[in-house]
DNA sequence: CGTATTCCATTTACATGGAATACGGTGCAGTAAT
């Protein structure tokens, strides 16, 4: 087959995993595809081997420019040359190089931030775009409606393409969310490849404690007993660093707190020393994970629990990616749904700050024509954070300027603030239910994901029952072995790059 | 909502309890460029 030589002479693999051929086989007929493929399945691989088959240029969209400037170097390593990221890490006279010859690379990487500024679409519209590739096409979904609304301007940014033919990958979606990205990105006839989110190695254990002093010793107690690497997940930076410490004086010391208030170099070292096994635990929020492909962990805790099962999907799959037998385990106390409620709520602007914003702007003379101008007087006044001011400013600059009816606006923003907040709710209520639930939790997360449960798992779950056993780490287990790694090296090496 | 921190009054103690307040996650990004 010529699919399967090509995949010997650009990647020396000799066959392809599960579902990468069908989908590769769709965007070379020609058609849109939606994959969701499970994580580990070698996603980049869809998107590589066509590019080989196709004329022009392969458009890569990236969440993370950590996760960019991953997949250029395997491509290097690989051998291909032409390949390139467009992100903030160039500097004016690499950026102005690059954009002058744009054409001579194969692939290219981008932000949907950098989507966004019209020179950089009126540049890229002179390419030839072949392949236009949503990489973690979720974050549309679950990022562009607040956090970076610029992943729900990709469709826009794809008809002013010219609506190249488009590959959205995801591991992790529910109708909803499939709807979401095909909606958001314009897409009319398009091919779903859409394949199991179950885990079968992943046991699911809910642990019910009565308070915090309970929680922490349980934390303690199962990070010094069970079999690492592991990961705890967290939803305060503070917590996290808190439990390191705390863990530390119980005499587990390979470990490290992660989290986005750590300086990017902190953060490519942490990470690079769990991949290589000099720490066994990562204390983390949910800024730990993607794209971080490393084999053998074999617990994921969560000391808090996320804002919807998605998210708790994503964050347990990233143990046993190896097939081995892992397990992920949630700590719950009654009441710990507050948390993600409170984080829902204090992401969007609330009433008291909506009202403050429209008074001031209409006792304001010349009120929408610069709202630049205002911006800092008004944040401060409002107490407004970066998001919360988008939200309102990009619904101020929808307006039309010439029939200004700022109460009815004002009702209406309220609405949609509502609604947004509702559906955030929702998904707590969702998550909530299945930890207090009795039925199997893999049945119910798989149900979630307009699945059924087919057959039964060993150490399924803590309703199905399980053996603890099977996950404490073993007698006389040897140590990780320290690799020689010399991190200052690989830090400069990283940076001088 | 719950936890940790700060503030303040007490009846004069350098400490203590209770009230008020702050905090809680995820990331990209030209100051022109066609």
């Amino acid at each position: 087959m010529e699919l399967e030589s090509l995949l010997k002479k650009h990647f020396n693999y000799h066959s392809f995993k599960h579902g990468q051929k069908e989908v590769i086989t769709s965007i070379l007929s020609g058609s849109h595809t939606m994959a969701m493929l499970p994580t580990g399945t070698g996603k980049s691989l869809c998107y590589q081997l066509p590019a080989y088959l196709l004329e022009g240029q392969v458009l890569i969209v990236s969440p993370l420019l950590s996760l960019m400037q991953d997949q250029v170097e395997q491509l290097i390593i690989r051998g291909e040359k032409r390949v390139v990221a467009l992100n903030s890490f160039l500097d004016k006279n690499e950026r102005t190089q690059i954009f002058s010859r744009l054409d001579q690379y194969k692939f290219i990487f981008i932000s949907p931030e950098m989507l966004s500024i019209d020179f950089v679409v009126h540049k890229l519209k002179q390419l030839n775009i072949a392949l236009f590739v949503v990489d973690e096409a979720h974050c549309i979904s679950q990022w562009g409606y607040d956090f970076r609304p610029d992943y729900m301007k990709l469709g826009t940014v794809r008809e002013k393409l010219g609506n190249p033919l488009t590959l959205a990958l995801t591991a992790t979606a529910t109708k909803e969310v499939v709807s979401d990205i095909i909606q958001s990105l314009n897409l009319e006839m398009w091919n779903e490849f859409i394949y199991s989110v179950d885990r079968p190695n992943i046991s699911i254990r809910v642990e019910s404690l009565e308070s915090v002093v309970d929680k922490q010793k349980k934390l303690i107690e199962l990070v010094s007993t069970l079999q690492g690497p592991g990961i705890i997940y967290f939803s305060s930076r503070r917590l996290a660093e808190e439990m390191v410490e705390l863990l530390r004086g119980s005499g587990v010391q390979k470990v490290m707190a992660y989290h986005g208030g750590l300086d990017q170099e902190s953060r490519i070292l942490i990470q690079q020393q769990f991949l290589n096994g000099q720490l066994d635990f990562i204390c983390a929020t949910s800024a730990f994970g993607m794209g971080i492909n490393k084999e053998n962990v074999r617990f994921v805790i969560h000391y808090h629990m996320p804002l919807q099962l998605e998210s708790y999907l994503q964050e347990i799959g990233r143990a046993g990616r190896d097939g081995k037998e892992s397990i992920a385990i949630l700590l719950y106390i009654a009441g710990d749904e507050q948390l993600p409620y409170q984080l829902a709520e204090s992401e969007l602007p609330n009433v008291k700050q909506i009202e403050l914003c429209f008074k001031w702007i209409l006792n304001c003379p010349d009120n929408l024509s610069n709202i630049a101008d205002f911006e800092a007087e008004l944040r401060i006044l409002a107490r407004l954070t970066d998001i919360q001011w988008r939200m309102i400013r990009d619904y101020l600059q929808s307006l039309n300027a010439n029939e200004l009816n700022l109460t009815k606006y004002m009702n209406e923003f309220k609405l949609f603030v509502e609604q947004r907040l509702n559906i955030k709710r929702d998904k707590i209520n969702e998550i909530t239910r299945w930890t207090n639930s009795i039925q199997c939790r893999r049945e119910k997360i798989l149900n979630y994901f307009d699945e059924q449960k087919k057959m039964d798992i060993r150490n399924c779950c803590d309703i199905c029952g399980m053996d603890m056993q099977s996950f404490y780490k073993k007698e006389n287990e040897a140590h990780s072995i320290d690799f020689q790694f010399h991190w200052k090296d690989y830090l400069q090496a990283m940076l001088t790059k």
